[in-house]
DNA sequence: CATTTACGTGACAAGTTTATGACAGTGCTT
DNA sequence: AAGCACTGTCATAAACTTGTCACGTAAATG
């Protein structure tokens, strides 16, 4: 399965192409489109990950695509985040029931929105159970028990594959050694909370082969998070 | 990090019981009390984010527990939910200028209480609930523990990271010295007061790089606080 | 204006936390 | 039985944080 995808609405062009870039840097694939009509289609379509739209669109207003994919149960469930003009319009939005997940006021820093939209992830996917997840180049298929980066096969252990791809459920995420222990060795299990950080090691060892970079992030005092850009 | 504590102050024990179960169940770190005088103790003690007041109570009743709270320094903050017996006590409650922020009539839907207390902890406290939050140009990322101004990224040191986090739950609100180390130290740590403006200091000159503003203002005898307009 | 009080900050030693190589134990395969 | 892959623990070095202090500056006080 591919990266998470996401499906940007927005007709101004610069702001468009910005986002795309900026996402596609993230690991996200992304699908443009400049208009409500073209997007409802398209959506219907690919069903992507998640939705950024502009409330203010050509032919069909934001609004109404946002109430029109609500209404579809193919649709329904996909996560919206609305991007509006001025602070008085998100107000507004903010009052109307039309079902979006989350706002941003133009202008806004790609750091935040990116950061909203892991956010929205982390809190509505979690439910999805798919195959193979992928988090940058790295994709890790559960139901084969298989992990490659690039185009490089990556040998793991019985344990570094479980904690990679609890890692690789909440990318971004710091989990605790106390989380890793209980979510990859299992709650029973009496281990040293130090071993964590071997393991990590050899999890770090194995993905960076090969000339890639370490997409493991040392917290401190806090735990360990995958992330891509170090 | 720990969750969201949730204080159950009801002497109905199936009720407490059933709250205890549900709250617990969502994800919230639970403490029961069964009177008046016994959740005035505890809430000085443990600090609950969040206050679920009976109104019919043994001893002291949940009005008085209710001011009692509001009187004090420490705990005036902290939002509480109404639970009353029937509808036309509500509505005298409601006029009542008693100082909770929500108010529930018995019966009620486990999903109501849970969404209202969500609802609450949003408007007052929306650290506790949103995975990023924002204060102006500042990004703050619990989950990922993550903090961003504009588009760059700064790191921060863990205590910095509380400071910051704990200041950020209140903006604008002045803090002193030991409310501070209350909060970002723990009760129970033993630190020299003028620590803070050490690290205050430090969070100032992180926060300041690449040609920002200082967000902190200096309240001189009385504390801190995050304000972008200084 | 002189004095007192409060705050800002660089320096630093002590303390914590993390990375990593080595090693011994376990169980499986050949 | 020997070889092999994998694990958990430890010791040690390296990296990073932290709490204090001392001294300078700024703000109130009278």
């Amino acid at each position: 399965m591919a990266n998470t995808s996401v499906m940007i609405v927005e007709d101004e062009e610069s702001l468009a192409t910005l986002l795309d870039y900026n996402l596609g840097k993230e690991g996200f694939d992304t699908q443009l489109s400049t208009d409500g009509e073209d997007a409802l289609m398209k959506i219907g379509e690919s069903s992507p990950d998640i939705i950024i739209l502009d409330w203010m669109l050509p032919k069909i207003s934001g609004i109404e695509v946002c109430r029109r994919l609500r209404s579809r149960n193919e649709t329904r469930n996909i996560p919206i985040l609305m991007l509006t003009a001025r602070a008085e319009e998100a107000d507004r939005i903010r009052g109307l029931d039309t079902g979006a997940d989350d706002y941003m006021t133009k202008p806004f820093s790609m750091n935040e929105l990116v950061a909203r939209i892991r956010a929205i992830l982390r809190r509505i996917r979690p439910g999805l159970v798919e195959e193979a997840v992928t988090f940058g180049d790295i994709i890790i298929d559960r139901a084969a028990h298989r992990v490659s980066r690039g185009e490089q096969e990556i040998h793991l252990g019985p344990t570094e594959f479980r904690l990679l791809d609890h890692l690789m459920q909440h990318p971004g995420r710091v989990f605790s050694r106390e989380q890793l222990l209980n979510a990859v060795w299992g709650s029973d299990v009496f281990v040293e909370a130090r071993t964590v950080d071997v393991h990590i090691g050899r999890l770090r060892k194995a993905l960076s082969r090969h000339g890639h970079t370490n997409p493991i992030r040392t917290v401190r005092s806090a735990g360990y998070a995958l992330e891509m850009v170090n």
